[in-house]
DNA sequence: GGGGTATTTAAGCATTTGCTTAAATACTTA
DNA sequence: TAAGTATTTAAGCAAATGCTTAAATACCCC
């Protein structure tokens, strides 16, 4: 709720200068930050989810694999894991023409949260 | 990597019946997995997932505030602040003309482990 | 070398996204 | 009631996204 120029609002930010002191704090969590949301969107999109917590059940899964299992054209699941894969969530393996993918232990670890909620409400349900 | 038609990949689907147990996992988890994409895509957005950050630190903020820390304008601000809404990780209050919005329950459960990532990702940089 | 397989990349298209400006809505106060 | 404040919504625009089809690249085998 703005007053006036000079200050913000009443209830949160009553002066000029603790909105300057959160601005800074924000800006020195800038590039944490910054990775932590590229991550989620990425990990965000439906299909890459479902690729992401795949690649956790098996291990390690080439794009043809991914292709069948979610129905999807190969070269729709490569750009997918392109993406994945610039982002430092997967990494690759290559064997003769085939190349398989898992997930960095970085992104385990990012992830393992969000798979255990929503196996968790499988089992629940089936309760 | 497809031999046939008939059979899939030799490593890791290495036939039809292994192929269509796992769809047919993918297709139990498909309203659990999706609604954490859903969080995981709103929390993904950059400005978003500061809103959220922000709401997390302060308990609640109108959009003039969030406006104002992030330099951003209140209409933009707004936009952002529906899609939580709908997407249930915010509430609001309203108090007179100003709307307060704060973090849902679930939602700060969801986001805590992200939020404890970037804020300790800090703390370790400066020490 | 030719043919086959697996994957990646390119290009095009429709849809979605996030910003801006303007207008509308909801509230308070004189 | 008019003016002021806070927020939301509408509309338009440029950019981004995700799919498709086609082509290119990388590998294997006869």
């Amino acid at each position: 709720m703005k007053q006036k120029k000079q200050t913000a609002c009443i209830r949160v930010f009553a002066n000029e200068k603790q909105l300057n002191s959160c601005k800074r704090r924000m800006e020195e969590l800038r590039d944490p930050l910054g990775s932590v949301a590229s991550a989620l969107n990425l990990a965000g999109n439906e299909v890459r989810l479902k690729m992401l917590f795949l690649l956790k059940e098996e291990g390690e899964l080439c794009p043809c694999d991914l292709s069948d299992i979610l129905s999807m054209s190969v070269p729709a699941v490569s750009q997918h894991l392109r993406k994945l894969k610039d982002g430092d969530l997967v990494t690759t393996k290559k064997i003769a023409q085939t190349v398989f993918y898992a997930l960095t232990p970085e992104s385990e670890i990012l992830l393992q949260p969000h798979f255990d909620f929503f196996t968790n409400q499988t089992v629940k349900s089936a309760l």
